[in-house]
DNA sequence: ATTGTTATTTATCATTCGATAAATCCGGAG
DNA sequence: CTCCGGATTTATCGAATGATAAATAACAAT
């Protein structure tokens, strides 16, 4: 099967090149971010500097561990893609609830749902990480019970003031959620077919699960 | 920070026992399966082993690679689980769609959707086996055509001769199967904290996002 | 052109890990 | 109780892998 050394697989063709530490580094972290999100965070360090066109103890230069590298994966992937905007967006009440919905997990599964995102989101959880805890915590504060919120109003029911929010409301939340996150979840992960119109599946998903949310609310608390 | 050799690790309490081929291969076919859906497909023999209370070259006595075991695992956990039988019972129209969702949805939580199951499929599709869309495919044949078939008719819309099932139809009924399933996500992969009642949250959740599958389907089909 | 800094590579170490061969010893047959 | 088949362990190999130290060379300053 006569295997090469290390060494001798780099490329050769493209001579030594001397960046900026700053360049590289970025480099490296975009590099680590494409290549963990395909392999997963036990992806070796060879492979991704063979990837990146360097030797592997390059690496070790900017990133005094593998692990140091991959905190810094999940920092650029996880921390900050939430817009505070986002939460206003649901709450503006001079549009129709399911046109905010509609246009909010239109930016939300561009901006968010990447495959990168949604790849190294399901290997930290299966690894056991907290992110994704952390993650849905944000979620549930700054999505799920504002959409609860308006669809109380939606359904022309008590505030959540009067009725304080129960855990099937946050439930019927996270339906809508789980609509458009499993699609991305059969596209990334399984890499299966799905309804190539985006922006048509969205619409189409939150006009059937949110019609359910209000018309539950309406029964159990208009 | 001195390691023992792998052998010294060994549990010697116990002495060594000796078991029919069947029981041993049973052992350590069931305890591959709770292994790897806890540490991923990439956990090691060694630890394995230790887990079983045997050592690593025994497993290869049972299993001639590492790939021929995780094979079997996935033949464990995937193969013959799905019952023809509840295609029958979405189908069965002496009772209303909803409760024949619930019922099925009760089953296959509890049948299917077990902490090793999820686990292991979701560790399969990072992997890019195509064991996933095989699944995919068995479900879309047996259960989402089949509730796309229903939904028509709860909705009092044309037949699914007349007017063929379109992609939208297919994704409302992932919507529905994404609620449930999304619930054992975060409930087994980010183990995050869910609705304690899982029969209430079924309900629920059929209730839900049933409303909108037929509410479109009347609006568009009826 | 020469030199100094340091980014990058070469060479290598210590473990880990899948896998194999040989030794050991449990338990049933006689 | 003795003996034998084979289940199990001991010992070990070779490749892979994270990590480190020393050598090299690209580029800027002079």
């Amino acid at each position: 099967m006569m295997m090469q050394t290390d060494t001798a697989i780099q490329d050769r063709s493209r001579a030594r090149q001397r960046l900026s530490p700053q360049e590289r580094e970025r480099q490296i972290v975009d590099g680590a971010i494409a290549f963990f999100a395909e392999v997963g965070l036990s992806g070796q360090t060879r492979e991704l500097a063979q990837r990146l066109g360097v030797t592997q103890p390059l690496i070790y230069r900017y990133f005094p561990t593998k692990q140091d590298l991959i905190d810094r994966v999940y920092e650029e992937v996880f921390v900050g893609r939430w817009r505070a905007s986002w939460t206003d967006l649901i709450a503006d009440r001079s549009r129709p609830l399911r046109e905010r919905l509609i246009e909010f997990y239109g930016i939300y599964a561009r901006d968010v749902l990447s495959y990168e995102w949604i790849r190294i989101y399901m290997f930290a959880g299966l690894a056991g990480e907290d992110i994704n805890r952390r993650y849905i915590a944000l979620l549930e504060d700054r999505l799920l019970r504002p959409i609860v919120t308006e669809v109380r109003d939606a359904a022309d029911a008590l505030g959540t003031d009067a009725a304080p929010i129960t855990g099937l409301e946050i439930e019927a939340a996270w339906h809508i959620h789980a609509a458009v996150f499993y699609y991305f979840v059969r596209k990334h992960i399984y890499r299966a077919k799905t309804e190539p119109d985006l922006d048509e599946f969205i619409a189409d998903a939150v006009d059937r699960t949110l019609y359910g949310a209000i018309e539950v609310t309406q029964r159990e608390l208009g």
